[in-house]
DNA sequence: TCCCAAATGGAAGTCCACTGTCAATATTTG
DNA sequence: CAAATATTGACAGTGGACTTCCATTTGGGA
């Protein structure tokens, strides 16, 4: 599930079909974005192919990166770790979280996540919003490290360890990324993970 | 010393007035960059500054990103790496390697790193450029731990290992440029650097 | 059913990075 | 010094992201 249903009152026809329209757009963006790449796809070619006028397009999207989403699998997994229990390490509980409902989302978002990040991982001008994204990780894995250890989410010491795990994360879903997706990220990161708890051994 | 002075004919006059030009350039785009922001700066702006045409400008400069320089320091690490040891344990061969020719680098482009760092840190538009320099640097790394260790540089497990040192390369410069360069940058290595040989102990 | 507010399309317009051309000027070379 | 060559400025584009405005359409409530 990638969106959140905020708790839902009948929701009329308008709203429903403005939601039609943001996913349409979406749609015909990735497409075009994947067939001829992200900056030279323009607005017009997205807003023809989503058969809206390109004033509309931006009544939807401030900007034309914005089409570009990131649904947040770091938060999430932050969230998950959350509901493990306090003491284990933290990279158990990490992979603890991949076998519960984590997991689950990866394999169902799995496609969408494909093409995201090749995208993203691809395309200069998308890279920007990433690491802003990827930031947000960064913070929200200290915190929960820092929840978990009792101490502060500032502290240099748990910026570095949620540094360094959120960089094996992306190391390893490039890796996936770059095989297309055919190999198991759950087994990536159960197999690559320890590496930090155990420490670099090289 | 940032430039790579290419062994040195006398350089006839042209060639001095060109180089000159391009360091004008340079240093009032940086200027202007950090009085109003990289986006907000247009070339035009640059081009007067730095009292040249803004057809000069492109002549210089192919996009108005490339007047944003990048000296990797992570290769130069990547060098100085490899002269430590083959024994020795990555970590230790880093921090090795800062107390030699490394750290005086460091202390000398001290002014100028804390500029560039600041720059790209908070300019959205100069992140990516700056994720690409990373990715090298990533590379670089990993290389040498495959030379250390007999891997491949290929090896998922070299490539996480390099992706979290680099990660708390970056963590910990960023910390340095929010306190304005006044901790000792070295000294950060020496003390949090360990975290990731010893093990993530959260 | 009728009216209002919201959503849309269309067109014209702004801003800025970047290109191409050409004539003027500066440097080199012989 | 004169001819050849390189560099420059001025100027007029182009393309594409984003804005503004207004007339038209569409959905929702009375």
């Amino acid at each position: 599930m990638t969106t959140h249903e905020t708790s839902t009152a009948p929701l009329g026809l308008r709203e429903r079909k403005k939601q039609k329209t943001r996913e349409r757009v979406r749609r015909e963006a990735y497409r075009l974005f994947t067939e001829h790449g992200y900056e030279a796809t323009t607005v017009d070619q997205i807003a023809d192919a989503a058969e809206i006028s390109s004033s509309t397009f931006f009544r939807y999207f401030p900007t034309k990166e914005d089409v570009v989403i990131q649904d947040e699998y770091d938060p999430a997994l932050a969230e998950a770790v959350r509901a493990r229990p306090t003491g284990e390490p933290i990279v158990d509980a990490i992979l603890g979280s991949l076998k519960g409902s984590l997991g689950a989302m990866l394999q169902q978002d799995r496609e969408s996540l494909l093409l995201r990040t090749r995208l993203t991982l691809n395309d200069p001008a998308l890279r920007a919003r990433n690491v802003a994204e990827q930031e947000r990780s960064e913070r929200a894995m200290a915190e929960v490290i820092a929840e978990r250890t009792g101490r502060e989410a500032t502290d240099l010491e748990v910026r570095c360890a949620a540094a360094a795990l959120i960089a094996v994360f992306t190391t390893l879903v490039r890796h996936w990324v770059e095989g297309d997706g055919k190999e198991d990220l759950a087994a990536l990161y159960e197999r690559h993970l320890p590496l930090l708890s155990r420490g670099l051994d090289f």
